[in-house]
DNA sequence: CAACTTACTTACTAATCAGTAAGTAATAAT
DNA sequence: ATTATTACTTACTGATTAGTAAGTAAGTTG
């Protein structure tokens, strides 16, 4: 039924796929790359796409879910579980800093959030979770933040988190229309004002 | 050269083409609605739209445009400029949860931000005023809030408006995703930090 | 070695896209 | 009354879209 040392027989072509995929969303938006586009830039025929993702629905879907793999294995990898929750919030700045480097990247939420009722529904779920799952650790990492003195703020964890949260999609959102300066600007206010 | 007594002899038309086109830009993003859909719903044909818009980039670019006009009109409304610091704040909030009454529609910059690279130049060029000049009207609303008491914040006025605003944007934003309760409790957070 | 599976390509379809050119009916200007 | 302008429609083009069906070459399995 499969092999024994690896389920995946093509080890390339479909995660390019999914890779450049991935890129182009966060870069031009979903409804703004085509399986042509995708199909030229990795030298393979449309149809070849089409094998690995029947549909872009399903592509849309596999980026998301991938994405969202990603989150819970960051998550709780021991070197971001393990840390303080100053640090913690430290590494999820840096998380959305590196989009910046990586030709001004918005996140997957801000990439998807404008254009969300024009997306396959599986893939609207998917991005719920995602979001659901990331304001919910960032509660928790507030609430511990607030409780060992490290980090100030009135109001509940949850608030906070949802606030925080969507401050820093927004301001990659900026950074794509202006420059990276306001994105600067954003985040040193968000450090000045939680780090007493 | 022109009628005296209106320069318009279309009084509807092009306007509705306009109230259409924005209408479905804030609903579902600049690339996911074509002259068709606009020329059906508003039982012309699709030519009609290219002429009193020859092309797609003509009508986005007079979206932002009449956004534009319309936030330099808001602002200096003797019903918004004579307000109180607070007062103008709490106007701009009721905007953006006006958005939230009309189908969770996004603000125009949430709209547009994730598809920036893939609009025409001169419609980036008017978003970037629009952000800058909403920007800097609500900076000095903050700074003169401070400066009566009426408001409290840590940071520059500038910063602290730049932050605001971005995160309003992100709040409809996840409106549009989950429902309107993330967007209230974000919005309440706002209101317990700066409301002293 | 034969049958099967994987990972494609070739060749196509039907729909939709933005945009254009030419025509037309109604109104306005001279 | 004639001409010109406005606001369209009809009819079209060529490009692009997602998606499919059939073929094929290489590798895998029994």
């Amino acid at each position: 039924m499969s092999t024994p040392s690896a389920t995946k027989l093509s080890p390339d072509t479909r995660t390019r796929i999914l890779d450049l995929a991935e890129e182009l969303l966060l870069e031009r938006g979903f409804n703004a790359f085509s399986y042509q586009h995708l199909a030229k830039e990795l030298g393979v025929k449309p149809a070849a796409i089409h094998y690995h993702y029947p549909s872009k629905d399903d592509l849309g879907t596999a980026i998301v879910t991938r994405q969202l793999r990603r989150l819970r294995k960051w998550r709780d990898l021991p070197r971001v579980a393990d840390l303080s929750p100053r640090e913690q919030f430290d590494a999820l700045l840096a998380v959305y800093e590196n989009h910046l480097g990586h030709d001004r990247r918005v996140c997957l939420f801000g990439a998807l959030a404008a254009d969300f009722r024009t997306l396959p529904v599986p893939m609207q779920a998917e991005l719920r979770t995602f979001n659901r799952e990331l304001t919910e650790w960032l509660a928790q990492v507030l609430a511990v933040g607030r409780a060992t003195g490290a980090l100030r703020y009135v109001g509940s964890p949850a608030a906070k988190a949802a606030q925080v949260l969507t401050t820093l999609s927004g301001a990659l959102q900026v950074a794509r229309v202006h420059d990276e300066t306001p994105f600067q600007v954003i985040v040193g206010q968000l450090r000045l004002e939680l780090f007493s």
